[in-house]
RNA sequence: GCUCCGGUAGUCUAGUCCGGCAAGGAUGUGAGCCUCUCGAGCUCACGACCCGGGUUCAAAUCCCGGCCGGAGCACCA
């Protein structure tokens, strides 16, 4: 078959699943967007719903927007900004537009005094616990009543600093009684001092989410909106804050659950809490599913890619993913391409007697050629992993792989003692890796493993396994992936030492 | 508590709107082939429509009830 029509091969993969087409979308008419809020580190929920947002402007020929949800001058820092445009650049994602919510605020504010002067809109001085109280009950406070005049008054003093922080905001004349409680007079713009890293001190009146994403979003000319479903019921808000305005243009709303993967939250929450216990120190930790994090661990953004064309779905139900399902992917897209070495894992020693003095030059991968070689010179001493040493028994013939022979005669603490026997590969023989013992060094490999079980936090989420390698490791770079044979893929972690960490088997 | 929304193999997903398949795929697991890796590749096998009623010749699909799960109920996004 590989012979007569290789490409039958290579088409049946093609064939694969592929993302379903959007409702009501046309070529060269979509257009969406790319929303984070830059409060803390890009993670691979973020990679997946932005992925979906741009794979579909390019299927449709559409355009993308960058556009930073950044109106809480509290919560965002410029780091955060960062860590999202590096991570859609890293997963090839190329946005046609951007810009930040806070660039607008003239513009949000030329909207306010409109909704205020249509009477759409108060300014309400109610403590926060009454407003709540309120609304919980469906009831309307005196500030409701306010007339317009007197509305665009205290709104003048909000901007002008006649108001401290909580003590005034502008709220929507939604309905009190509303059964979707987002519509109960919403909140717009609240009060805070505090600088923002991209607009200074220049505002401290800042629109809420709803008001600047309604208007954003008509002002970019989104079409489609994919996001998580606990935007859901802002929906029917976002349309209503539109119509009022006159933007006669509503995006399509596809929403589905998280992204969730077994044993890895994606919560800031308890992420941080698991930097607090110490078990983790940086949140480019390879346990976490930031994109830093991924990325070291050694998951490609291809295989991220493939991950959400295929195994996806736009899907209400909750959700948890096994990692295997990402792996088997990362796996098959690293395998013709990672170099493969010899690491023995909590070495024993292995002496072969008789054993000739060989130079051997060993391919380093099984079928890609143009990948190289190495040489490996061998005198009768070795040093091979501890478990296949504990597997031996007395009398048996194992391969060491590309060398030869040999036949175990004594097993000890000191190690494990053969007698060469012979140099032909024969069917049926244990093939184990080895190191040449007078030019090993030393390896370490970090194992990420689950960061909860069962919920909570698993105290051995990361193993570190030690051994030696061939010499050619160090001549692996920072950032390289290779395979150690029967040990699994590892990414360089490191330029000085030979600190690897282990992506999975 | 209130309001929405969901439940297809261990996991993810297709099918559900417009009833009629042996309920498809992926991953996982087991077996075999191939291979100088326990990787990749190939073959086979295992494994699911939450439960109970109803409508119908026929229900994963429609209706009702229950159970379980998720989201929202901010002067965060």
């Amino acid at each position: 078959m590989e012979k007569i029509a290789p490409e039958l091969l290579t088409v049946r993969k093609a064939e694969e699943k592929r993302l379903p087409p959007l409702p009501e979308a046309e070529k060269g008419g979509v257009v969406t967007r790319l929303p984070p809020e830059p409060s803390g580190y890009m993670h691979i929920g973020h990679a997946m719903s932005g992925l979906l947002n741009y794979l579909y402007a390019e299927m449709y020929d559409g355009e993308i927007w960058l556009r930073f949800e950044d109106t809480d001058p509290r919560k965002v820092k410029p780091e955060y900004y960062e860590s999202f445009k590096k991570g859609y650049r890293w997963l090839g994602i190329e946005w046609d537009h951007e810009k930040n919510n806070s660039d607008d605020m003239e513009r949000f504010y030329e909207y306010a005094e409109q909704l205020i002067k249509m009477g759409k809109a108060y300014v309400c001085t109610c403590p926060v616990e009454e407003i709540r109280r309120l609304r919980a009950l469906g009831e309307e406070c005196e500030h409701r009543r306010l007339g317009i005049d007197e509305n665009l008054h205290l709104w003048g003093e909000m901007l002008a600093g006649g108001f401290g922080e909580g003590e005034a905001i502008l709220r929507l004349v939604g309905d009190i009684k509303h059964m979707n409680t987002t519509l109960r007079d919403p909140a717009l713009f609240r009060i805070i001092e505090h600088p923002h890293p991209m607009a200074g001190n220049r505002y401290r009146v800042w629109p809420l989410y709803d008001f600047a994403v309604s208007i954003e979003d008509y002002l970019c000319g989104i079409t489609h909106v994919l996001r998580t479903s606990e935007f859901a019921l802002r929906d029917e808000l976002q349309n209503y804050i539109r119509s009022l305005l006159g933007m006669n243009r509503n995006p399509i709303y596809i929403e589905y659950s998280r992204f969730e993967f077994k044993g890895t939250p994606v919560s800031k929450r308890k992420l941080r809490a698991i930097l607090e216990t110490g078990l983790a120190e940086r949140w480019d930790d390879p346990r976490f599913p930031t994109i830093e994090g991924i990325k070291r661990r050694g998951i490609l953004p291809e295989s991220i890619k493939e991950f959400t064309i295929t195994q996806t779905g736009f899907s209400y139900a909750k959700r948890e993913y096994d990692w295997s399902l990402l792996f088997a992917i990362n796996r098959r897209i690293l395998d013709p391409r990672a170099r493969r070495l010899f690491f023995t894992p909590d070495p024993v020693k292995l002496i072969v007697h008789d054993a000739p003095n060989l130079v051997i030059e060993a391919p380093y991968h099984p079928d890609k050629k143009e990948l190289g070689s190495r040489k490996l010179t061998a005198t009768g001493e070795f040093y091979i992993s501890g478990r296949d040493a504990e597997e031996m028994k007395i009398g048996e013939v194992i391969r060491l792989k590309y060398l030869m022979n040999a036949k175990v005669v004594e097993k000890s603490v000191e190690g494990v003692v053969a007698k060469f026997s012979g140099m032909e590969v024969q069917r049926d023989l244990k093939i184990i890796q080895w190191v040449p013992a007078e030019e090993s060094i030393e390896v370490k490999v970090l194992v990420p493993g689950p960061l909860y079980l069962n919920g909570e936090i698993n105290p051995e989420s990361l193993r570190t396994v030690t051994g030696f390698g061939e010499v050619a490791i160090e001549g692996v770079e920072l950032g390289e992936i290779v395979q150690f044979e029967r040990f699994g893929f590892c990414r360089r972690d490191s330029d000085s030492e030979c600190i690897f960490i282990k992506a999975h088997d």
